[in-house]
DNA sequence: CGTCTATTTGAATGTACTCAAAAGCGGTGG
DNA sequence: CCACCGCTTTTGAGTACATTCAAATAGACG
């Protein structure tokens, strides 16, 4: 690979997993990125902004949530390293966003703008299909998920969380996977407590 | 309008709610599309087979629903008249759907294959815009979805779904509705009960 | 080290489920 | 047209899952 892309490797390869590239057109790809680093806490996105980039996290961790009218939030996608985040809907109907997305590791990122991805629909028309993979794979995210909520227990999701995304559950804080499964940190305590009984 | 469009007025207007399209076009639209009707009980999708339509429905009432392993149906969505309804993911992937669709009522529909779909896009770009559009619908759908279960109790959810679609409550079968909201129809009779008492 | 936040534990409560049975309702055939 | 059958809805009683509030303990960070 050539030298200048080296540090494109992750999301080159998060990007071959479905499109194939040929050297010039990863090196307009990359030219089109810009890199952004996050420290812990801080927004990418925040309620009521307009969601401006797509943003891959190559190193690092986010969240996305929703603030509800109690003020309370709900975490709807933990983006840890090569995955992708945005608010999609906001990204592309240049609305206010109702979520909000903020780091919880320090992370390092790469973004492309909405002129950018135009460039590139343009001249590697292969990208289109890329993002409609995105979208797809966000909208089967989310439909897997209210379907976990009318059929599995509390328990059932924890167990189906942990055992998709090995690692996960031990390097994000209790309250946030809580929060994410819809059930209170007291509850979510007692429920590991159980499961490390049984074994 | 045109007398031949006639048939074709509902489709037209919920066309015409996202995209401006001459006599033309809307002739070319038309002509593509099948339509199909569809007795009580029918499906028009069975999990396993590939969604090949985009099935808009002209009068009657659908339900979407996915079987977990236990055998029990969630129904994820319901699709009364001026809904667009398919497995998205099915239909643009070509594989295998998940989920099933049938019919809660005798219903007409109109459907547009994936051939006519490509057409129209070769033909009428503007179509895109539509389609796209109804991809961040079905999104934005599904997140609040996710949402109201992570934020919201079974009653507020029941008051949100009767409020957001006025009579549909009284027209669907309360185990439907209670498949919807993720409760048993036992206590889904209760909260209603409950709720009448309050008023 | 001290402060702040996250996690754990306990007790009481509420929400929603299961199982069982009765009542209601719609369609079908005699 | 009525009687019966099957399915939906309601009701009751007991139980399990999950929450709330309060307090103790443990960890993280300056």
């Amino acid at each position: 690979m050539n030298d200048e892309l080296k540090p494109y490797k992750n999301i080159l390869a998060n990007v071959a997993r479905h499109v194939t590239l040929t050297e010039s057109e990863k090196e307009l790809f990359c030219s089109l990125l810009r890199p952004k680093k996050l420290r812990k806490r801080q927004y990418l996105l925040q309620e009521g902004d307009v969601s401006r980039y797509e943003t891959f996290v190559d190193k690092g961790l986010l969240r996305t949530y929703y603030l509800d009218h109690n003020g309370i939030e709900h975490i709807l996608q933990f983006s840890p390293e090569n995955w992708w985040t945005s608010d999609l809907v906001s990204f592309n109907t240049g609305k206010p966003s109702k979520l909000s997305i903020d780091a919880l590791e320090d992370s390092e990122l790469l973004q492309i703008d909405k002129p950018g991805m135009d460039l590139l629909f343009g001249r590697v028309p292969k990208f289109e299909r890329f993002y409609r993979i995105q979208f797809q794979n966000a909208l089967v995210a989310y439909a897997n998920r209210v379907v976990s909520h009318l059929a599995e227990s509390a328990e059932e999701r924890y167990l189906e969380l942990s055992g998709h995304c090995v690692g996960l559950e031990n390097r994000i804080p209790l309250k946030y996977i809580a929060s994410y499964l819809g059930v209170t940190p007291e509850f979510l305590s007692r429920l590991r407590r159980k499961l490390t009984k049984k074994k």
